[in-house]
DNA sequence: CTGAAAGCGCTTACAG
DNA sequence: CTGAAAGCGCTTACAG
């Protein structure tokens, strides 16, 4: 490496060393520096000159830690996830995610950290020996589906700034969080399969569901009333543990007179899948024997049929997330807020009126 | 919000608020700070227990500016982009990096700060205000294709550590990268293409090429040489600003008696595109009346063709980029250094040996 | 118009 | 085992 200007060294010149060259005070320096149109120095301009002088010839820069060691924000958000979002299996979940923070938080003038050093080994957290790593940020983004509540509790507990992606409780305390409304999108799901005939749908679920589960099951009841059906309606099967409806179960179905399933996302997706092979099992054909709706995307599942079924808006609950935590760090002593997004209805090919195989 | 614990303050609480709380010096509560398994602090338990439960209580974090205003290290790494890498066009072709640098930041207990702020408004720059932003960061990795060699020559003589991802050169200094073999898996496409037969192999190359294009030209006299034709037999083409071949194009080099043609990628991997059209509006076919290869992976081409090429290990980039970063860092001290890694051929489809369409 | 001084939050020898 | 002190590079009142 060539050493033009003689005399520099490894270190990076100060403001001191401008000082030094240029005959000033390191305080005059500063001024220099700091100087900006609407907020000018009140310097001469000899002196101003043999300061620009020793900025060049040092090839000077300003510290950044320094300054900003002065001042407070460091317009850092981070983003946490409780799982890992690389491995190959999640990245179509979480990607677009990513995406809309990522956007967002660049047209909003922050930079991004990705905490992801927190899954090096072991389990991903946000506390690590007591000390909150997040809080190198100004605020965070947090997303994933085996949240710690306890360390979401601590976070509200030290008023560090963050939002959700999804909606999440923790008891005694509110949460910000930005989340698909799954009530409406699964209300009018519902609703959609009762305008199209059928009267006993069947809600399945996954064995133990959190916050969006319920939220679902919750649309599903009000599908039910706003259609005339009545919540009596409602039949709920929950799956066992494995998360998988078997050919015996889709027979019993059937035989009980249940004309649709609406199925919620298990853990891995992969309902759909099982649905899909247990109906080729029994012979039974979907949709003209049964019709069956996701009750979100299915993005980590191996299918080849086209579901009924709605999206979440992915990239947009990025974006938005950030939007509301820049508003809660504005607004500085903020009380949580919550945001809920539309998701989008997809007709797919797995839903007709009931009745259509008998007719075949 | 509840206020929990009264007395907190919006101010974050400093080493001093917790040497006050736990009754210790702030230099003691630094000790705790920085204990580390192979760098143990020589403190009592109890002192130890006091101050972690001041920092809990407290929801205590170390100032990473203060911290790295002392030299220290934070084990941030940063991500710098010369372009914007989300929009859509773009995506496919930088994911891969940034797949690849998150999971071995992750791996090496680092976390990532992406530099996507910069492009806010007007051209993606490090320096702001004379001011380096990397500098928050341990050291950082850079990508792009439209570097800009002042900025790098600025990271050089201020010995900020960097690792660019592609071979980039800055006069009078020394830049470590990770990039690409381009010399030898051009030498081996053409290799492959003399062994078929082919005599008259047409180098195309965009207007203005930077290393990248230099190392695959380079690469490709290489291979005629190796190969016994002897350097004298290279023909360069220079596509226009437009970086598009035309059919008028193709048909002089086919009638000049060109069998084959080896071209660099342009800017936005149009070339392909314009290959294959101008070859449908000319009534010749690839590959039976010309062989086309193409010099890397056409990641934002429309095409429906596999087109005979090599692939960048662009993940694998990514990982060594942060390995070797990581080794600055630790080398301290650190000449720069550069690493080459191999592409993978792809056999494709667009090549054959040479003639085979007059013999139909 | 310019400089001396305090202080931002931290780490690190160095004493004791 | 613990604390007093210096100093990292800077900004910002405050004197003069």
């Amino acid at each position: 490496m060539s050493d033009g200007a003689p005399g520099r060294r490894r270190r990076p010149p100060t403001q001191i060393d401008l000082a030094r060259r240029a005959g000033v005070s390191q305080a005059t320096v500063s001024q220099v520096i700091n100087e900006t149109p609407d907020r000018p120095a009140r310097l001469s301009p000899e002196t101003r000159a043999r300061v620009l002088d020793a900025v060049r010839e040092l090839g000077y820069r300003v510290n950044p830690a320094a300054r900003s060691l002065k001042g407070a924000r460091n317009r850092l958000l981070g983003l946490f996830t409780f799982e890992a979002v690389f491995p190959t299996d999640q990245r179509d979940f979480y990607f677009p995610f990513l995406l809309g923070v990522e956007e967002e938080v660049a047209e909003q003038g922050y930079d991004l950290v990705l905490f992801s050093s927190a899954g090096a080994s072991g389990p991903r957290r946000i506390y690590v020996d007591g000390v909150n790593r997040l809080k190198l940020t100004d605020g965070a983004v947090l997303l994933g589906r085996h949240v710690r509540r306890t360390e979401l509790s601590e976070l509200v507990k030290e008023d560090f700034p963050f939002v959700f992606i999804g909606r999440r409780e923790v008891p005694g305390a509110r949460v910000s969080y930005v989340a698909p409304d799954y009530v409406s999108a699964t209300r009018d799901l519902v609703r959609r399969l009762v305008e199209l005939g059928h009267r006993r749908i069947l809600f399945v679920k996954a064995y133990q569901g959190a916050e969006p589960t319920r939220d679902r099951e919750r649309g599903y009841r009000r599908g039910l009333k706003d259609s005339g059906l009545g919540v009596e309606a409602a039949i709920v099967h929950r799956l066992p543990s494995s998360g998988v409806v078997t050919a015996p179960d889709l027979g019993a179905w059937v035989r009980d007179g249940v004309t649709a399933i609406v199925a919620d996302p298990s853990e891995d997706d992969s309902v759909a899948a099982s649905i899909e092979a247990a109906a080729a099992e029994t012979g039974l054909s979907v949709p003209d024997d049964l019709s069956v709706a996701l009750l979100g995307d299915p993005s980590r599942t191996e299918t080849t049929r086209d579901w009924t079924r709605f999206d979440l808006p992915r990239p947009e609950l990025g974006r938005q997330a950030v939007r509301l935590l820049i508003q809660l760090l504005e607004a500085d002593e903020g009380e949580a807020r919550q945001v809920l997004l539309d998701c989008t209805q997809i007709p797919g090919g797995t839903v007709a009126e009931p009745g259509r195989g008998r007719r075949r």
